[in-house]
DNA sequence: AGATATACTTAACCGTGGTTAAGTCAATAG
DNA sequence: CTATTGACTTAACCACGGTTAAGTATATCT
């Protein structure tokens, strides 16, 4: 169909339209780790493929066809992340660097395999929602722990997953998808929030805290 | 290190090698169901990169090095063949295309992952040998069944994995490796073998009898 | 020896996906 | 209003991996 660079670049595209409200070709740039004229041209070439609109000063948008490329790659994504961890024992730091690579190569097959082998999960290792197969995904969004009000108890939804180094010392404090956590204080100025992890104080600075979701009601995941 | 093209070429060139005494660039080309063009300009490139010698006339062969890159390739290839079909469940017949895909892109920890999960075996679900992490391959050549004389009882020691549909009939008659089977008697001028599989009758043709490898002893698989 | 068929090489071309360097465009500062 | 800055585009280039078409070499047949 497409050649796998394309699949980034949507991919790339769908995950900064998650953040920021317009997507600008620097932004996608900056997400792929290449040069602002790689995208220029290959924009160009989404636009022919339908894949996106674009205007400049207005961002690029996925069009439903983009939309769904994007989602069925993350769908790979996520489910790999999940079965590296669980059928492998990968540890969670490491899942996404193996995923990256295999998510453009399997099969259909493979895909639903491991997805009923795992259950029909829901949710990766680090708490991200899995899309189904017909592409809907829970677009819920969690704020940062960093923003919580300090006396509340919150459950971790989700961690960012990029950083190996964080997640490995997010491992060693407990702060894993579905943990409470109870935000005891906080110093003032960017200074480090007082947490108690399954019991356990814990202080994490504001860098950490940006890179992890939770929510207020501690209701169970569903 | 080198692109996913150069690990399909020496992997082509190493099968050819396998079966004819000289590695024609035709044969390769064959191989790879590309063009005589296409293989000339490769082949000049891997000789560049130390993979292959090459003289008009001698045919190409592969350095240390490039053997080591094709078995690796190939230890790649029937690990992952072995672990769709025992960990996910794919029939014979699928996992050669899906392996095919994946063989490029796995990670050293996921071959040793799996390799370890399937108990370091020594076989893929076609019969052939896995190459040993430090290029060690169990070379011995079997006969064809077509070559067996009646009255003989052979095991079934592997099996071509090219063709589905011939694996789904092979599967069908119970022609799986490490199955006795009794070469009752033949009819002439490439006529049917007149087999007997685990008790039950069956005659097979030439081709099909081209693609099943035996030993004459019924010694146990090692 | 000469014609022909087979095997291989070379040349020109294409799409993909990247680079750097230079140019344009729009917003903002003075 | 102009100068500058930041964002984007264009152009020229490159490596990769393929194609077709044309040329060369070699072996074989007569």
């Amino acid at each position: 169909m497409h050649g796998p660079a394309i699949e980034d670049y949507v991919k790339a595209i769908y995950k900064v339209s998650q953040t920021a409200e317009r997507v600008t070709p620097s932004a996608v740039a900056e997400g792929l780790d290449i040069s602002l004229a790689a995208v220029t041209k290959m924009v160009r070439r989404l636009v022919e493929k339908r894949l996106v609109v674009y205007e400049r000063g207005e961002g690029i948008e996925l069009t439903p066809s983009g939309t769904q490329v994007a989602l069925e790659m993350i769908r790979h994504h996520r489910l790999l992340e999940l079965y590296l961890h669980q059928a492998l024992g990968y540890p969670w730091d490491r899942v996404d660097e193996e995923a990256e690579k295999l998510e453009h190569v399997i099969s259909e097959e493979f895909e639903d395999r491991i997805d009923s082998l795992l259950g029909h999960p829901t949710h990766d290792p680090h708490g991200a929602p899995i899309p189904t197969k017909d592409g809907k995904i829970d677009d819920t969004r969690h704020p940062a722990l960093a923003d919580i009000e300090p006396g509340s108890t919150v459950l971790v939804r989700c961690v960012r997953d990029r950083d190996p180094e964080m997640l490995r010392y997010l491992g060693r404090l407990g702060l894993y998808p579905d943990t409470l956590v109870e935000v005891v204080d906080r110093e003032p100025f960017g200074g480090p929030m007082r947490l108690r992890v399954a019991g356990n104080p814990c202080d994490v600075g504001e860098e950490l805290a940006r890179n992890v979701f939770v929510s207020l009601g501690e209701e169970s995941e569903c």
